[in-house]
DNA sequence: TTGAAAGCGTTACCAA
DNA sequence: TTGGTAACGCTTTCAA
């Protein structure tokens, strides 16, 4: 690889007066200009990233963490926040936590060593010490923390609308699956169906399930079945859940929706291909990820921001595992 | 951040000494060692991987090109690949090229800018000189070029497989969905599918796809039994296509696999939890990632690969969209 | 067993 | 308008 010294001999400069130019820092007569452009074009020149970032101490490189990749509703948010660093020209150092305090703190420190000048993260832990020390601008994905930079969606509200259109709609034995306990935003979701439900005064049964995985969301889906026969609908945690309980339901010859109504939450891409196709609780995951992308870079640049925490709005993607609103009808 | 400086005075000796007992080369007295042990911990020492980088010109970094992470047969791969480099304490900077190739292009320039040590890549363009002027290893993901290092799957064979299988299983009116057609792997299958129904006398269609995104999946779902009403087998590109063509089919009162068999590519994790469950061509996604980091990993440390072009096996994963060998009951 | 110093490829200050 | 040079934080050589 050519260096700038290269250039600068190649081109009868200093590697002084090559770097003012790259940069366009400061001063350079309009034949040296030429000169040194010739002299990077023929040597195919490009700075090392190394060495600048090792002198100014910042880079062109951001953090990424999220908690698995191979769950569907990340790829999404992945998207919109490389899109958005991409434009910016930003780079993403990208890891899986696995929601596993260790695993992530090790990618935090390989993060600073890096000198990244961001981090975006869907962590469980925005309060740990990990977090409070970094000097580094961070924005939470997917999460949130008292006033601190994040963009999130209000999983609690999430899931009062899935359990008012679910009821709106007619079940009245609903079973709420409650996902992981540690995982903030789903147990937004799932007192806000509680409170909702409790509101309209519906009896339910819960589901606790301890993974989103697919292999694991079947068997949940087994159990809820086996153990409450008589729903009439049913909250999932997300919609790899709901996809497995709609699979499970059809299975098992129930008619959706006429017999269960199954609302999901994420709306990933698959939904609404699946048959019926899915009623869920859309978050904008692809818009949530780009704006925090956004938001962070703003961060790295010293903008003010004067609103550091963005909600993003969840909405009601009816489609067809849930009947037509009887309540539309007394309109 | 502390230095090396800040150690080495905090514990009264020198930074070679540190430099000397962080990397264990060479020589340091028990005392010394635990002094500086002492400075570490107290300090909250951890190297400047960029520093280190900049001295001996490689990092502990690595590239990660993906045509795009929101298509669900990627985020396997990248999960694949992340952990055996996680593992093995190597970091990912990680990009969607779009099969675009002067994103690509940019991708790779900022890799070598950033001193990454290796890249993996899944690119329609290995032949290209971007990829043979990199002078550090490369490993082809998803797709392979004459002897270089590799880790794909037979798509070809996978394509004989599925109309194999289907017709086998009694489909004589069959549409193949062609995938878009710059994209290697989907080139085999195709051509795999078309040599299989010609070696069978079997009469068949063609649609046209020019992406795998989901939007326009269902509208070539549509197309296809708009034009070929009387399709009575379909051997989708991938599975996204495949859901989608399950779905609409559905949607026009076919019987799924009694009217139309359907055969999907990939076995994303979501085709087993279709209604009828999806019967489709694997590929091992997963432990392709793995093992395309692995292999880049040992061509990073000079080691010995006899064998760098890395065939992994497609396997049918019966499912319900397709009826019962007729085949079978023969032998 | 230890330390001084050169060097990795840049940038930025200051003098010319 | 240009160039010499120190500095960024580390590793490695060589001499002590």
């Amino acid at each position: 690889m050519a260096t700038i010294r290269d250039v600068a001999k190649h081109a009868g400069v200093s590697v002084a007066t090559v770097s003012r130019m790259i940069n366009d820092t400061g001063y350079v007569h309009e034949d040296t200009r030429k000169k040194i452009e010739t002299a990077i074009k023929e040597l195919h020149y490009t700075p090392n990233e190394v060495a600048r970032s090792l002198y100014k101490r910042k880079s062109r490189l951001t953090g990424l963490l999220l908690p698995d990749i191979a769950n569907p509703f990340f790829p999404e948010l992945a998207r919109g926040v490389e899109d958005e660093m991409q434009r910016n020209e930003f780079r993403i150092i990208f890891g899986n936590s696995d929601e596993n305090k260790a695993k992530e703190k090790e990618y935090l420190q390989t993060f600073v060593q890096n000198n990244v000048v961001g981090i975006i993260s869907s962590t469980n832990f925005p309060d740990s010490d990990m977090y409070r020390k970094l000097n580094i601008p961070v924005v939470f994905l997917d999460r949130t923390a008292d006033n601190r930079p994040s963009v999130y969606s209000d999983g609690r509200e999430g899931g009062r609308m899935a359990a008012r259109e679910i009821a709106d709609r007619g079940s009245r034995r609903v079973t709420v699956m409650r996902g992981p306990r540690h995982i903030r935003p789903a147990q937004d979701r799932y007192e806000g169906a509680v409170e909702a439900l409790g509101e309209r005064g519906i009896v339910f049964n819960v589901i606790q399930t301890s993974s989103f995985s697919f292999t694991d969301a079947g068997t949940w889906a087994r159990e809820l079945f086996e153990r409450h026969p008589e729903t009439d609908g049913v909250i999932a945690s997300n919609d790899i859940v709901a996809a497995a309980v709609l699979h499970e339901a059809l299975r098992l010859g129930k008619k959706v929706p006429e017999d269960v109504q199954i609302v999901g939450f994420d709306d990933i891409p698959l939904s609404r291909l699946l048959t019926p196709s899915l009623t869920t609780i859309r978050q904008p995951a692809y818009d949530m990820g780009k704006a925090a992308a956004s938001l962070l870079i703003r961060l790295i640049e010293n903008e003010i921001v004067d609103e550091p925490t963005i909600q993003m709005p969840v909405t009601f993607a009816e489609r067809d595992t849930t009947r037509k609103a009887e309540i539309e009808w007394q309109k």
